[in-house]
DNA sequence: TTGAAAGCGCTAACAC
DNA sequence: GTGTTAGCGCTTTCAA
């Protein structure tokens, strides 16, 4: 009782501070600090008139409830984390935006972390969301760190997968159709009439890029094509990886009349050493890229690329999460969207091809 | 003291369940909590002896403080707010890269918020963030709204503005010379000998599209060139403005013969304009953008570019939050950082222009 | 319908 | 050097 009284009094003294407290709205509006809480959350039937009275005073007051009180009261937050493996990916950065858009809208906040494909960072992102509180996590996997995750799970923590598969049940995630997309962009250049078609691949670990690779072994089967092994270069999914992969693929005996690159960045890196050897897009040399870009129609030729629906997938993992947030029973779910092709012109057409060849002989 | 008793039996019953907190820790390796907390910040000195057996116990039931209470009990979060008015821009991608590669290595989190450019957005998410009680902010104003700053700083909430000047002085911020930037771009199209120059400019208020305007201007007089008004053309900084901001000066009876642009994004536009007219660059048309891209050097010819240090942008603002973190009355800073003018080949070398007019006469 | 009161997990002032 | 204890601001029983 005495205590309570002072409690009430040393706020009463800080009234004039910077930071505001449910305790001086409930002053103000003279109700208890339960009926602010109610008020404030919208959680329980409270008369017109003292929802007034509140709402007036937690305005007057600029009053805004303590999130950080609030979460570790309900053990919950209303925070989602994210962990990215590469920011500076245009990809990511419209995933990104998908999930903002739907998690903005729906009162979450968005803890951020860019794990570099580093399986360390990613680690220790992974612990300070979990220290966080936060609700769940959207991620790109690095690796399959199954005890760990599992681990997270069972603190409560939701996770959902996005871009490459989690590699394990027990996790929402949403991914793309690499396989089939890999396999259009080979076969559109099969139908053009190419036969030499080389392909910069991603890490080989890397799920989306096994996928792509895969996709583009079943076109060049499908279309009775040779697969040599030497057509095919691995890299790492970046733009100097790209550069020294289709120098390489330059310097052979007989290069490829056509490459498909494995995604966004490696086709930047291509495009340069292509540009570099003074080489004509589409008549010395036809290129498709997987994941479009801004800048695709912005090039000389424009590129034909696969397009992937990066802000899809970041609209989807959130809707997924937020779904399983309010009922955690539910089972898991492995959504994977389309991919579609983006034919332009860096891969010429059948008839430019046919008449070349009709000159050449 | 009974009440002691129950609790700690509480704490007992729950020792299988899936969360750990501090009294577990202290009960599995028999000390108090204050010294598990001590052990855990580091902050004062513990005997080895129990330091060993405190780090072991958390391994052990794999504990992680909770960041919410921490937060609660300090009154200060170990968070930072970044608002970005356009995540989708990969200036803004780097800006990012950067904050997060500092914060990460002082055990920051970073809250991502994405203004889009609305300024009801970016109050909302300014909002959210003070709730959240965050360290402190760093973010692209979008307009300069002062009262609600202000009260944010009085608040106690640190503020750095990136990009764009605050247009304030209570506030910590790091910008780029964008003045400087565009007189040296303009410089080296009227060193190449073009007179008719053409400017793509940003939307009339902001000031890094103000500044650059200025640049582009002082150029122009300096090297005692015609400032046709007819050549400036005002747009909003993304693709299809540029897009649309090219057409028009092409459409013009007597069409620049070369043109700075004044983002990354409307650099796009212009091109694909460029392309779809067949123009040849640098030879009908020269170009220089404003934000030098990874997709730069993949252009067909490449693309001549301020280059801003968007990285660097990044960790000065972390630094300089870092920094009034550790001491609030520090002086605020104004740090503006240099661009650099990365030539290549889209605006062709003084010796075609040359020949070119040679051949012409 | 509203209020009183008990903590959520942690830190820091105070004891010893 | 280590332990005890009082809250940080909020939500949520439980009573009234």
């Amino acid at each position: 009782m005495i205590e309570k009284k002072l409690k009430q009094q040393k706020q009463e003294q800080d009234q004039t501070e910077e930071k505001n407290n449910i305790f001086q709205v409930a002053k103000l509006s003279g109700v208890s600090i339960a009926t602010v809480s109610r008020v404030m959350s919208g959680k329980a039937y409270v008369s017109p008139e003292l929802t007034n009275r509140v709402k007036k005073a937690a305005v007057t007051l600029d009053y805004h409830p303590n999130r950080s009180a609030s979460s570790l009261r309900k053990r919950v937050s209303k925070t989602i984390g994210v962990i990215i493996s590469d920011i500076e990916n245009p990809f990511f950065t419209s995933v990104i935006r998908g999930i903002e858009t739907i998690l903005y809208d729906s009162g979450y906040s968005l803890f951020f972390c860019n794990s570099d494909e580093d399986p360390k960072r990613e680690k220790t992102h992974l612990s300070n969301l979990r220290a966080e509180d936060v609700a769940g996590i959207i991620w790109t996997p690095t690796k399959y760190n199954n005890e760990f995750c599992k681990n997270l799970v069972e603190s409560g923590i939701q996770l959902v997968a996005i871009d490459r598969s989690p590699g394990m049940d027990h996790m929402d995630s949403v991914t793309v159709n690499n396989r089939k997309g890999a396999f259009e962009a080979t076969s559109h250049l099969a139908q053009l009439g190419y036969q030499r078609i080389g392909l910069i691949s991603g890490p080989k670990q890397t799920s989306t890029s096994i996928e792509r690779l895969e996709g583009f072994k079943e076109a060049m089967l499908y279309h009775n094509l040779v697969l040599d092994q030497k057509l095919i270069i691995y890299s790492d999914f970046r733009q100097t990886g790209g550069y020294r992969a289709m120098q390489t693929l330059l310097e052979l005996e007989l290069p490829p009349k056509a490459v498909m690159v494995s995604n966004n960045l490696m086709t930047l890196g291509a495009l340069q050493a292509i540009h570099e050897c003074n080489l004509k897009i589409p008549d010395q040399i036809a290129i498709v890229g997987f994941d479009d870009m801004p800048w695709a129609t912005s090039l000389q030729p424009s590129l034909t690329a696969i397009a992937q629906p990066a802000f899809d997938i970041g609209t989807t993992a959130a809707q997924l999460l937020l779904e399983r947030l309010k009922d955690p029973t539910r089972s898991y779910r492995q959504v994977v969207l389309d991919t579609k092709l983006m034919v332009r012109t860096s891969c010429g057409s059948k008839k430019n091809l046919v008449i070349k060849s009709i000159i050449e002989t």
